[in-house]
DNA sequence: CGGAAAACATGCGGGTTCGGCAAAATTGCG
DNA sequence: CGCAATTTTGCCGAACCCGCATGTTTTCCG
Protein backbone atom coordinates (compact mmCIF):
# COMPACT_ATOMS: atom_id res chain seq x y z
CA UNK A 1 0.00 0.00 0.00
CA UNK A 2 2.13 2.62 -1.32
CA UNK A 3 1.14 6.80 -0.13
CA UNK A 4 3.78 7.82 -3.06
CA UNK A 5 1.03 8.99 -6.08
CA UNK A 6 1.15 6.12 -8.76
CA UNK A 7 0.86 7.06 -12.54
CA UNK A 8 -2.58 7.23 -12.27
CA UNK A 9 -2.44 10.40 -9.94
CA UNK A 10 0.81 12.06 -11.21
CA UNK A 11 -1.26 12.47 -14.56
CA UNK A 12 -4.59 13.20 -13.22
CA UNK A 13 -2.32 16.26 -11.56
CA UNK A 14 -0.77 16.99 -14.35
CA UNK A 15 -3.57 16.95 -16.58
CA UNK A 16 -5.19 19.16 -14.64
CA UNK A 17 -2.55 21.61 -13.85
CA UNK A 18 -2.63 21.10 -17.93
CA UNK A 19 -5.84 22.58 -18.21
CA UNK A 20 -5.93 25.29 -15.98
CA UNK A 21 -2.80 27.22 -17.03
CA UNK A 22 -3.90 26.70 -20.84
CA UNK A 23 -7.51 28.10 -19.72
CA UNK A 24 -5.53 31.08 -18.21
CA UNK A 25 -3.00 31.55 -20.91
CA UNK A 26 -6.01 31.91 -23.45
CA UNK A 27 -8.24 34.09 -20.82
CA UNK A 28 -4.65 35.96 -21.03
CA UNK A 29 -4.81 36.06 -24.71
CA UNK A 30 -7.71 36.31 -25.92
CA UNK A 31 -9.87 38.01 -23.00
CA UNK A 32 -11.98 35.68 -21.16
CA UNK A 33 -15.30 36.02 -23.50
CA UNK A 34 -13.36 34.89 -26.14
CA UNK A 35 -12.31 31.23 -24.65
CA UNK A 36 -14.31 28.19 -25.12
CA UNK A 37 -14.02 24.91 -23.25
CA UNK A 38 -13.30 23.61 -26.54
CA UNK A 39 -10.15 25.18 -27.10
CA UNK A 40 -8.75 25.60 -23.80
CA UNK A 41 -9.26 21.31 -24.45
CA UNK A 42 -7.34 21.77 -27.26
CA UNK A 43 -4.81 23.68 -26.34
CA UNK A 44 -4.11 21.27 -23.12
CA UNK A 45 -4.51 18.33 -25.96
CA UNK A 46 -7.31 16.35 -24.20
CA UNK A 47 -10.88 15.83 -25.14
CA UNK A 48 -13.99 18.53 -24.52
CA UNK A 49 -15.12 15.76 -22.43
CA UNK A 50 -12.44 15.31 -20.26
CA UNK A 51 -11.89 18.69 -19.57
CA UNK A 52 -15.46 18.84 -17.75
CA UNK A 53 -14.41 16.08 -16.50
CA UNK A 54 -12.26 18.26 -13.76
CA UNK A 55 -13.81 21.64 -14.12
CA UNK A 56 -17.56 22.32 -14.94
CA UNK A 57 -16.61 25.93 -16.06
CA UNK A 58 -14.05 27.56 -18.01
CA UNK A 59 -14.15 30.18 -14.96
CA UNK A 60 -13.33 27.21 -12.26
CA UNK A 61 -10.47 26.64 -14.31
CA UNK A 62 -9.13 29.95 -15.10
CA UNK A 63 -9.24 30.88 -11.28
CA UNK A 64 -7.71 27.46 -10.25
CA UNK A 65 -4.76 28.00 -12.40
CA UNK A 66 -4.53 31.27 -10.30
CA UNK A 67 -5.14 29.57 -7.29
CA UNK A 68 -2.97 26.54 -7.84
CA UNK A 69 -0.76 28.67 -5.19
CA UNK A 70 -2.86 27.99 -2.43
CA UNK A 71 -2.41 24.59 -2.83
CA UNK A 72 -1.12 23.28 0.38
CA UNK A 73 -1.13 26.24 2.23
CA UNK A 74 -3.54 24.55 4.83
CA UNK A 75 -0.71 22.18 5.46
CA UNK A 76 2.15 25.19 5.81
CA UNK A 77 -0.36 26.52 8.60
CA UNK A 78 -0.28 23.34 10.18
CA UNK A 79 3.16 23.09 10.03
CA UNK A 80 3.62 26.35 12.08
CA UNK A 81 4.81 25.89 15.75
CA UNK A 82 1.95 24.98 17.58
CA UNK A 83 3.06 27.13 20.49
CA UNK A 84 2.83 30.45 17.80
CA UNK A 85 -0.04 33.30 17.86
CA UNK A 86 -2.47 32.11 15.50
CA UNK A 87 -2.74 35.72 14.12
CA UNK A 88 1.49 34.89 13.72
CA UNK A 89 0.93 31.58 11.76
CA UNK A 90 -1.88 33.12 9.66
CA UNK A 91 -0.04 36.27 8.62
CA UNK A 92 2.61 33.93 7.85
CA UNK A 93 0.57 31.94 5.79
CA UNK A 94 -1.20 34.40 4.04
CA UNK A 95 2.31 36.44 3.31
CA UNK A 96 3.42 32.94 1.74
CA UNK A 97 0.12 32.81 -0.54
CA UNK A 98 1.15 35.58 -2.10
CA UNK A 99 4.86 34.75 -2.92
CA UNK A 100 3.30 31.21 -4.25
CA UNK A 101 0.65 33.22 -6.19
CA UNK A 102 3.62 35.32 -7.73
CA UNK A 103 5.73 32.68 -8.25
CA UNK A 104 9.68 32.91 -8.67
CA UNK A 105 10.29 36.76 -7.94
CA UNK A 106 10.70 38.66 -11.25
CA UNK A 107 9.31 41.38 -13.41
CA UNK A 108 7.47 38.63 -14.90
CA UNK A 109 5.78 37.01 -12.96
CA UNK A 110 4.61 40.24 -11.10
CA UNK A 111 3.49 41.78 -14.53
CA UNK A 112 1.76 37.86 -14.83
CA UNK A 113 0.41 38.18 -11.20
CA UNK A 114 -1.03 41.69 -12.13
CA UNK A 115 -3.19 40.82 -14.75
CA UNK A 116 -4.14 37.67 -13.50
CA UNK A 117 -5.87 39.56 -10.66
CA UNK A 118 -6.91 42.44 -12.86
CA UNK A 119 -8.54 39.94 -15.09
CA UNK A 120 -10.05 38.06 -12.28
CA UNK A 121 -11.04 40.59 -10.79
CA UNK A 122 -12.73 42.57 -13.55
CA UNK A 123 -15.14 39.72 -14.68
CA UNK A 124 -17.97 38.97 -12.17
CA UNK A 125 -17.75 35.78 -13.42
CA UNK A 126 -14.13 35.22 -11.79
CA UNK A 127 -14.61 37.16 -9.06
CA UNK A 128 -17.45 34.83 -7.77
CA UNK A 129 -15.43 31.65 -8.53
CA UNK A 130 -12.39 33.91 -6.60
CA UNK A 131 -14.37 34.63 -3.83
CA UNK A 132 -15.64 31.01 -3.84
CA UNK A 133 -11.83 29.43 -3.44
CA UNK A 134 -11.28 31.72 -0.83
CA UNK A 135 -13.92 31.13 1.03
CA UNK A 136 -13.31 27.16 0.95
CA UNK A 137 -9.87 27.60 1.47
CA UNK A 138 -10.42 29.97 4.78
CA UNK A 139 -13.24 27.54 6.05
CA UNK A 140 -10.49 25.04 5.98
CA UNK A 141 -7.78 27.43 7.97
CA UNK A 142 -11.02 27.68 10.75
CA UNK A 143 -10.22 23.87 11.29
CA UNK A 144 -6.72 24.33 12.60
CA UNK A 145 -7.35 27.67 13.74
CA UNK A 146 -10.11 25.98 15.99
CA UNK A 147 -7.65 23.29 17.66
CA UNK A 148 -4.87 25.66 17.88
CA UNK A 149 -7.01 27.80 20.16
CA UNK A 150 -9.19 25.14 21.87
CA UNK A 151 -12.04 26.60 20.47
CA UNK A 152 -15.06 24.95 19.14
CA UNK A 153 -15.87 25.15 15.15
CA UNK A 154 -19.87 24.89 15.43
CA UNK A 155 -20.32 26.22 18.50
CA UNK A 156 -17.59 29.21 18.45
CA UNK A 157 -17.57 32.17 16.57
CA UNK A 158 -14.32 32.72 16.32
CA UNK A 159 -12.16 30.70 14.44
CA UNK A 160 -14.62 31.28 11.68
CA UNK A 161 -14.86 35.04 12.06
CA UNK A 162 -10.90 35.27 12.31
CA UNK A 163 -10.44 33.25 9.64
CA UNK A 164 -13.02 35.22 7.35
CA UNK A 165 -11.63 38.11 8.25
CA UNK A 166 -8.39 36.87 7.31
CA UNK A 167 -9.70 36.24 4.16
CA UNK A 168 -11.35 39.49 4.07
CA UNK A 169 -8.15 41.32 4.31
CA UNK A 170 -6.68 39.39 1.57
CA UNK A 171 -9.37 40.31 -0.97
CA UNK A 172 -9.18 44.09 0.60
CA UNK A 173 -6.06 44.11 0.00
CA UNK A 174 -5.57 42.37 -3.85
CA UNK A 175 -8.38 44.88 -4.51
CA UNK A 176 -6.48 47.72 -3.49
CA UNK A 177 -3.37 46.70 -5.46
CA UNK A 178 -5.31 45.94 -8.58
CA UNK A 179 -7.94 49.02 -8.67
CA UNK A 180 -6.62 51.37 -6.39
CA UNK A 181 -4.28 53.73 -6.96
CA UNK A 182 -1.40 52.72 -4.81
CA UNK A 183 2.18 51.64 -5.68
CA UNK A 184 2.41 50.10 -2.27
CA UNK A 185 3.84 46.31 -1.92
CA UNK A 186 1.57 43.39 -1.67
CA UNK A 187 3.35 42.07 1.64
CA UNK A 188 3.30 45.48 2.52
CA UNK A 189 -0.80 45.91 1.98
CA UNK A 190 -1.57 42.89 4.27
CA UNK A 191 0.95 43.47 6.79
CA UNK A 192 -0.97 46.84 7.57
CA UNK A 193 -4.26 45.05 6.92
CA UNK A 194 -3.08 42.34 9.64
CA UNK A 195 -2.27 44.81 12.16
CA UNK A 196 -5.07 47.13 11.75
CA UNK A 197 -7.04 44.06 12.42
CA UNK A 198 -5.41 42.93 15.77
CA UNK A 199 -5.60 46.66 16.49
CA UNK A 200 -9.65 46.59 16.14
CA UNK A 201 -9.92 48.59 13.02
CA UNK A 202 -9.67 52.02 14.93
CA UNK A 203 -11.17 54.51 12.79
CA UNK A 204 -8.25 56.67 11.84
CA UNK A 205 -7.38 59.46 14.00
CA UNK A 206 -8.41 63.09 13.42
CA UNK A 207 -11.47 61.56 12.34
CA UNK A 208 -12.80 60.30 15.31
CA UNK A 209 -16.17 61.23 14.94
CA UNK A 210 -17.70 59.34 17.69
CA UNK A 211 -18.92 61.06 20.59
CA UNK A 212 -19.90 58.66 22.39
CA UNK A 213 -18.67 54.97 21.85
CA UNK A 214 -15.58 54.48 24.62
CA UNK A 215 -15.61 50.91 23.46
CA UNK A 216 -13.50 52.34 19.97
CA UNK A 217 -9.40 51.77 20.67
CA UNK A 218 -8.24 55.18 20.27
CA UNK A 219 -4.89 55.40 18.20
CA UNK A 220 -3.40 52.40 16.43
CA UNK A 221 -1.22 51.22 19.49
CA UNK A 222 0.80 48.27 17.70
CA UNK A 223 0.25 48.90 13.85
CA UNK A 224 3.65 50.77 14.40
CA UNK A 225 5.23 47.97 16.14
CA UNK A 226 4.95 45.73 12.89
CA UNK A 227 8.19 44.06 12.90
CA UNK A 228 6.82 41.48 15.83
CA UNK A 229 3.87 40.69 13.21
CA UNK A 230 5.74 39.03 10.85
CA UNK A 231 8.63 36.89 12.31
CA UNK A 232 9.29 33.74 11.06
CA UNK A 233 8.81 33.82 7.72
CA UNK A 234 11.84 33.21 5.31
CA UNK A 235 11.43 34.64 2.20
CA UNK A 236 13.75 32.56 -0.35
CA UNK A 237 14.76 35.35 -1.92
CA UNK A 238 14.43 38.52 0.31
CA UNK A 239 15.83 41.59 -2.14
CA UNK A 240 12.89 41.09 -4.76
CA UNK A 241 10.62 40.66 -1.75
CA UNK A 242 8.65 43.48 -3.37
CA UNK A 243 5.16 43.10 -4.74
CA UNK A 244 4.09 46.39 -5.96
CA UNK A 245 1.99 46.98 -9.35
CA UNK A 246 4.75 46.77 -12.22
CA UNK A 247 5.24 50.15 -13.14
CA UNK A 248 4.91 49.35 -17.02
CA UNK A 249 1.06 48.70 -16.79
CA UNK A 250 -0.59 51.58 -15.65
CA UNK A 251 -2.80 51.95 -18.29
CA UNK A 252 -4.44 48.85 -16.62
CA UNK A 253 -5.82 51.61 -14.34
CA UNK A 254 -9.11 52.89 -15.35
CA UNK A 255 -11.81 53.20 -14.08
CA UNK A 256 -12.62 49.82 -13.75
CA UNK A 257 -13.79 50.74 -9.86
CA UNK A 258 -17.11 52.14 -10.93
CA UNK B 1 -39.10 65.63 -15.52
CA UNK B 2 -40.46 63.74 -12.68
CA UNK B 3 -38.12 61.63 -9.81
CA UNK B 4 -41.50 59.64 -9.77
CA UNK B 5 -40.92 55.94 -11.47
CA UNK B 6 -42.67 55.74 -14.18
CA UNK B 7 -45.01 53.11 -15.09
CA UNK B 8 -42.28 51.51 -17.33
CA UNK B 9 -39.52 51.45 -14.78
CA UNK B 10 -42.27 50.26 -11.88
CA UNK B 11 -43.43 47.30 -14.32
CA UNK B 12 -39.48 46.59 -14.90
CA UNK B 13 -39.13 46.57 -11.12
CA UNK B 14 -42.43 44.19 -11.00
CA UNK B 15 -41.44 41.71 -13.13
CA UNK B 16 -38.10 41.63 -11.89
CA UNK B 17 -39.45 40.71 -8.49
CA UNK B 18 -41.55 38.37 -9.84
CA UNK B 19 -39.26 36.10 -11.59
CA UNK B 20 -36.31 36.37 -8.85
CA UNK B 21 -38.90 35.29 -6.09
CA UNK B 22 -40.12 32.56 -8.40
CA UNK B 23 -36.51 31.24 -9.08
CA UNK B 24 -36.20 30.82 -4.83
CA UNK B 25 -39.68 29.33 -4.45
CA UNK B 26 -38.79 26.92 -7.07
CA UNK B 27 -35.34 25.75 -6.19
CA UNK B 28 -36.79 25.51 -2.62
CA UNK B 29 -39.63 23.17 -3.94
CA UNK B 30 -37.94 21.19 -6.18
CA UNK B 31 -33.92 21.85 -5.74
CA UNK B 32 -31.49 23.76 -7.42
CA UNK B 33 -30.69 21.33 -9.57
CA UNK B 34 -34.01 20.59 -10.98
CA UNK B 35 -35.29 24.04 -12.08
CA UNK B 36 -34.67 25.55 -15.29
CA UNK B 37 -34.72 29.28 -16.59
CA UNK B 38 -37.59 28.21 -19.19
CA UNK B 39 -39.77 27.02 -15.71
CA UNK B 40 -38.98 30.53 -13.81
CA UNK B 41 -39.99 32.33 -16.59
CA UNK B 42 -43.23 30.42 -16.84
CA UNK B 43 -43.58 30.57 -13.42
CA UNK B 44 -43.63 34.06 -14.01
CA UNK B 45 -45.45 34.36 -16.79
CA UNK B 46 -42.91 35.68 -19.33
CA UNK B 47 -40.98 34.34 -22.06
CA UNK B 48 -37.39 32.78 -21.29
CA UNK B 49 -35.60 35.48 -23.65
CA UNK B 50 -37.22 38.20 -21.09
CA UNK B 51 -36.10 36.11 -18.05
CA UNK B 52 -32.23 36.60 -19.81
CA UNK B 53 -33.30 39.92 -20.00
CA UNK B 54 -33.13 40.09 -16.31
CA UNK B 55 -30.61 37.62 -15.05
CA UNK B 56 -27.89 36.28 -17.04
CA UNK B 57 -28.15 32.74 -14.99
CA UNK B 58 -30.90 31.04 -12.56
CA UNK B 59 -28.32 30.95 -9.81
CA UNK B 60 -28.15 35.04 -10.44
CA UNK B 61 -31.95 35.31 -10.10
CA UNK B 62 -32.32 32.91 -6.65
CA UNK B 63 -29.80 34.56 -4.93
CA UNK B 64 -31.29 38.10 -6.16
CA UNK B 65 -34.36 36.86 -4.29
CA UNK B 66 -32.78 36.36 -1.17
CA UNK B 67 -30.25 39.58 -1.72
CA UNK B 68 -33.65 42.19 -2.36
CA UNK B 69 -33.33 42.83 1.30
CA UNK B 70 -30.37 44.72 0.22
CA UNK B 71 -31.82 46.78 -1.95
CA UNK B 72 -31.47 50.36 -0.44
CA UNK B 73 -28.94 49.70 2.17
CA UNK B 74 -26.54 51.85 1.21
CA UNK B 75 -28.96 54.54 1.49
CA UNK B 76 -29.89 53.05 4.80
CA UNK B 77 -26.10 53.92 5.51
CA UNK B 78 -26.29 57.59 4.13
CA UNK B 79 -28.87 58.24 6.36
CA UNK B 80 -27.26 57.33 9.58
CA UNK B 81 -26.05 60.26 11.27
CA UNK B 82 -22.34 61.95 10.11
CA UNK B 83 -21.08 62.31 14.02
CA UNK B 84 -21.67 58.43 14.19
CA UNK B 85 -18.88 56.59 14.54
CA UNK B 86 -18.42 54.18 11.71
CA UNK B 87 -18.79 51.39 13.74
CA UNK B 88 -21.78 51.63 14.91
CA UNK B 89 -23.50 52.54 11.54
CA UNK B 90 -22.65 49.85 10.09
CA UNK B 91 -23.41 47.30 12.53
CA UNK B 92 -26.91 48.95 12.58
CA UNK B 93 -26.92 48.21 8.57
CA UNK B 94 -25.94 45.23 9.21
CA UNK B 95 -28.56 43.99 11.86
CA UNK B 96 -30.93 45.81 9.52
CA UNK B 97 -29.96 43.94 6.53
CA UNK B 98 -30.73 40.51 8.92
CA UNK B 99 -34.01 42.35 9.84
CA UNK B 100 -34.51 42.63 5.62
CA UNK B 101 -33.54 38.95 4.68
CA UNK B 102 -36.25 37.89 7.02
CA UNK B 103 -38.58 40.16 6.21
CA UNK B 104 -42.10 40.47 9.01
CA UNK B 105 -40.71 38.75 12.37
CA UNK B 106 -42.73 35.20 12.17
CA UNK B 107 -41.80 31.98 12.51
CA UNK B 108 -42.51 30.96 8.85
CA UNK B 109 -40.43 33.96 7.61
CA UNK B 110 -37.49 32.58 10.00
CA UNK B 111 -38.03 29.09 8.34
CA UNK B 112 -38.17 30.62 5.20
CA UNK B 113 -34.70 32.77 6.01
CA UNK B 114 -33.02 29.52 6.98
CA UNK B 115 -34.20 27.22 4.23
CA UNK B 116 -32.88 30.23 2.06
CA UNK B 117 -29.66 30.48 3.54
CA UNK B 118 -29.57 26.70 4.00
CA UNK B 119 -30.23 26.16 -0.18
CA UNK B 120 -27.06 29.53 -0.93
CA UNK B 121 -24.74 27.57 1.25
CA UNK B 122 -24.79 24.20 -0.16
CA UNK B 123 -24.47 24.81 -3.48
CA UNK B 124 -21.53 26.42 -4.43
CA UNK B 125 -22.88 27.88 -7.53
CA UNK B 126 -25.32 29.64 -5.40
CA UNK B 127 -22.50 30.36 -2.67
CA UNK B 128 -20.42 31.84 -5.35
CA UNK B 129 -23.22 34.53 -6.22
CA UNK B 130 -24.02 35.52 -2.84
CA UNK B 131 -20.14 35.91 -1.92
CA UNK B 132 -20.26 38.18 -5.21
CA UNK B 133 -23.19 40.25 -4.35
CA UNK B 134 -21.83 40.21 -0.83
CA UNK B 135 -18.72 41.60 -1.81
CA UNK B 136 -20.34 44.60 -4.30
CA UNK B 137 -22.06 46.09 -1.38
CA UNK B 138 -18.87 46.21 0.59
CA UNK B 139 -17.48 47.95 -1.81
CA UNK B 140 -20.13 50.58 -2.30
CA UNK B 141 -20.14 50.54 1.53
CA UNK B 142 -16.37 51.54 1.36
CA UNK B 143 -17.53 54.65 -0.47
CA UNK B 144 -19.43 56.04 2.13
CA UNK B 145 -16.95 55.28 4.80
CA UNK B 146 -14.31 56.48 3.32
CA UNK B 147 -16.19 59.65 3.03
CA UNK B 148 -17.25 59.57 6.57
CA UNK B 149 -14.19 58.84 7.94
CA UNK B 150 -12.02 61.15 5.56
CA UNK B 151 -10.18 58.55 4.01
CA UNK B 152 -9.23 57.84 0.50
CA UNK B 153 -10.86 54.78 -1.22
CA UNK B 154 -8.27 54.67 -3.70
CA UNK B 155 -5.03 54.89 -1.35
CA UNK B 156 -6.16 54.36 1.94
CA UNK B 157 -6.36 50.69 2.64
CA UNK B 158 -8.87 51.14 5.70
CA UNK B 159 -12.40 51.86 4.27
CA UNK B 160 -11.78 48.48 1.92
CA UNK B 161 -10.88 46.70 5.17
CA UNK B 162 -13.25 47.66 7.34
CA UNK B 163 -16.20 46.90 5.14
CA UNK B 164 -14.60 43.62 3.66
CA UNK B 165 -14.11 42.25 7.07
CA UNK B 166 -18.06 43.31 7.84
CA UNK B 167 -19.15 41.26 4.70
CA UNK B 168 -16.78 38.76 6.33
CA UNK B 169 -18.50 39.24 9.75
CA UNK B 170 -21.93 38.39 8.16
CA UNK B 171 -20.60 35.75 6.24
CA UNK B 172 -19.27 34.04 9.34
CA UNK B 173 -22.64 34.55 11.56
CA UNK B 174 -24.70 33.13 8.79
CA UNK B 175 -22.03 30.60 8.12
CA UNK B 176 -22.65 29.36 11.83
CA UNK B 177 -25.84 30.34 12.33
CA UNK B 178 -26.48 27.29 8.70
CA UNK B 179 -23.80 25.26 9.83
CA UNK B 180 -22.89 25.19 12.90
CA UNK B 181 -24.31 23.91 16.51
CA UNK B 182 -25.82 26.68 17.62
CA UNK B 183 -29.36 28.14 18.49
CA UNK B 184 -28.27 31.62 19.41
CA UNK B 185 -29.69 34.52 17.00
CA UNK B 186 -28.19 35.61 14.26
CA UNK B 187 -28.53 39.30 16.03
CA UNK B 188 -27.09 37.88 18.75
CA UNK B 189 -23.98 36.34 16.88
CA UNK B 190 -23.68 39.40 14.74
CA UNK B 191 -23.34 41.41 17.82
CA UNK B 192 -20.68 39.39 18.85
CA UNK B 193 -18.90 39.33 15.60
CA UNK B 194 -18.93 42.83 15.54
CA UNK B 195 -17.71 43.23 19.59
CA UNK B 196 -14.63 40.54 18.52
CA UNK B 197 -14.02 42.53 15.55
CA UNK B 198 -13.30 46.04 17.24
CA UNK B 199 -11.43 43.74 20.12
CA UNK B 200 -8.91 43.52 17.15
CA UNK B 201 -10.22 39.26 17.30
CA UNK B 202 -8.16 38.89 20.38
CA UNK B 203 -7.36 35.03 21.03
CA UNK B 204 -9.82 33.09 23.51
CA UNK B 205 -8.17 33.93 27.25
CA UNK B 206 -6.52 30.68 28.57
CA UNK B 207 -5.72 29.69 24.94
CA UNK B 208 -3.02 32.79 24.66
CA UNK B 209 -0.36 30.88 23.24
CA UNK B 210 1.56 33.76 22.38
CA UNK B 211 5.39 34.09 23.98
CA UNK B 212 6.53 36.59 21.60
CA UNK B 213 3.80 38.97 20.31
CA UNK B 214 2.89 41.89 22.91
CA UNK B 215 1.55 43.70 20.28
CA UNK B 216 -1.99 41.35 20.80
CA UNK B 217 -4.22 43.03 22.77
CA UNK B 218 -4.57 40.89 26.05
CA UNK B 219 -8.82 40.42 27.05
CA UNK B 220 -11.37 41.73 25.11
CA UNK B 221 -11.66 44.88 27.50
CA UNK B 222 -14.66 46.49 25.82
CA UNK B 223 -16.83 43.30 24.17
CA UNK B 224 -19.03 43.11 27.02
CA UNK B 225 -19.55 46.87 26.88
CA UNK B 226 -21.89 45.73 24.15
CA UNK B 227 -24.13 47.56 24.81
CA UNK B 228 -22.68 50.99 23.44
CA UNK B 229 -22.22 48.86 20.28
CA UNK B 230 -26.12 48.68 18.51
CA UNK B 231 -27.63 51.96 20.34
CA UNK B 232 -29.63 53.21 17.32
CA UNK B 233 -31.63 50.85 15.30
CA UNK B 234 -35.16 50.92 16.47
CA UNK B 235 -36.70 47.26 15.35
CA UNK B 236 -40.45 47.50 14.12
CA UNK B 237 -41.24 44.53 16.12
CA UNK B 238 -38.96 44.54 19.11
CA UNK B 239 -41.03 41.23 20.89
CA UNK B 240 -39.75 39.24 18.13
CA UNK B 241 -35.88 40.42 17.15
CA UNK B 242 -34.95 36.52 18.06
CA UNK B 243 -33.78 35.12 14.90
CA UNK B 244 -32.42 32.35 15.81
CA UNK B 245 -32.21 28.67 13.86
CA UNK B 246 -36.12 27.07 13.40
CA UNK B 247 -36.96 24.52 16.30
CA UNK B 248 -38.31 21.95 13.85
CA UNK B 249 -35.85 21.64 11.13
CA UNK B 250 -32.96 20.19 12.62
CA UNK B 251 -33.00 17.88 10.29
CA UNK B 252 -31.31 19.77 8.27
CA UNK B 253 -28.08 20.16 10.56
CA UNK B 254 -26.27 16.81 8.63
CA UNK B 255 -22.45 17.34 7.97
CA UNK B 256 -22.80 19.38 5.00
CA UNK B 257 -20.11 20.88 6.46
CA UNK B 258 -17.50 18.70 4.85
C1' DC C 1 -55.11 64.19 -28.97
C1' DG C 2 -52.27 61.67 -32.39
C1' DG C 3 -47.98 60.28 -34.05
C1' DA C 4 -43.16 59.33 -33.45
C1' DA C 5 -39.57 57.73 -30.63
C1' DA C 6 -37.87 55.01 -27.01
C1' DA C 7 -38.03 51.11 -24.23
C1' DC C 8 -39.31 46.53 -23.37
C1' DA C 9 -41.19 41.79 -24.55
C1' DT C 10 -40.93 38.12 -27.52
C1' DG C 11 -39.72 34.56 -30.99
C1' DC C 12 -36.16 32.51 -33.45
C1' DG C 13 -31.90 30.56 -34.27
C1' DG C 14 -27.36 29.22 -33.28
C1' DG C 15 -23.15 28.56 -30.75
C1' DT C 16 -21.79 27.00 -26.28
C1' DT C 17 -22.24 24.66 -22.15
C1' DC C 18 -22.63 20.56 -19.38
C1' DG C 19 -23.29 15.86 -18.01
C1' DG C 20 -25.21 10.93 -18.85
C1' DC C 21 -23.93 6.87 -21.14
C1' DA C 22 -21.13 3.52 -23.21
C1' DA C 23 -17.00 2.04 -25.50
C1' DA C 24 -12.02 2.36 -25.71
C1' DA C 25 -7.62 3.00 -23.52
C1' DT C 26 -4.55 2.99 -19.57
C1' DT C 27 -2.97 1.53 -15.16
C1' DG C 28 -2.46 -1.53 -11.12
C1' DC C 29 -2.46 -6.00 -9.10
C1' DG C 30 -2.13 -11.02 -8.42
C1' DC D 1 -0.33 -12.18 -18.62
C1' DG D 2 -5.33 -11.63 -17.62
C1' DC D 3 -8.53 -9.10 -15.28
C1' DA D 4 -10.51 -5.36 -12.72
C1' DA D 5 -10.50 -0.57 -11.77
C1' DT D 6 -9.91 3.88 -13.43
C1' DT D 7 -9.65 7.41 -16.83
C1' DT D 8 -10.37 9.21 -21.48
C1' DT D 9 -13.16 9.85 -25.18
C1' DG D 10 -17.03 10.22 -28.47
C1' DC D 11 -21.75 10.91 -28.90
C1' DC D 12 -25.87 12.93 -27.87
C1' DG D 13 -29.36 15.79 -26.00
C1' DA D 14 -31.17 19.13 -22.82
C1' DA D 15 -30.28 23.48 -21.24
C1' DC D 16 -27.95 27.64 -21.39
C1' DC D 17 -27.30 32.31 -23.15
C1' DC D 18 -27.39 36.03 -26.31
C1' DG D 19 -27.69 38.48 -31.01
C1' DC D 20 -31.12 39.96 -34.03
C1' DA D 21 -35.46 41.43 -35.70
C1' DT D 22 -40.28 42.21 -34.97
C1' DG D 23 -44.24 43.43 -32.18
C1' DT D 24 -46.15 45.91 -28.17
C1' DT D 25 -46.35 49.37 -24.66
C1' DT D 26 -45.13 53.69 -22.65
C1' DT D 27 -43.42 58.26 -22.98
C1' DC D 28 -42.68 62.55 -25.17
C1' DC D 29 -43.82 66.40 -27.99
C1' DG D 30 -46.27 69.42 -31.13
Amino acid sequence: MSTEPGLRERKKAATRAMLCQAAMRLALERGVEHVTAEAIAAEANVSPRTFHNYFSSKEEAIVAAHFEGAHGLLESLRARPRDESVWTSLEVCAQELIDRLRGDASPDNLRRMFKELHTIKTHPALTAQHLNALHDLTRRLAEEVASRTGTDLDRDLYPRLLCAAVGAAFMAVTDMWVHGQTDRDLHDLLKEAFALLQAGLPIPSGMDTQPAAPSVPSAPSHSTGGSAVTPAYCEPDATARSVSPPPDIDSSRDATDQ
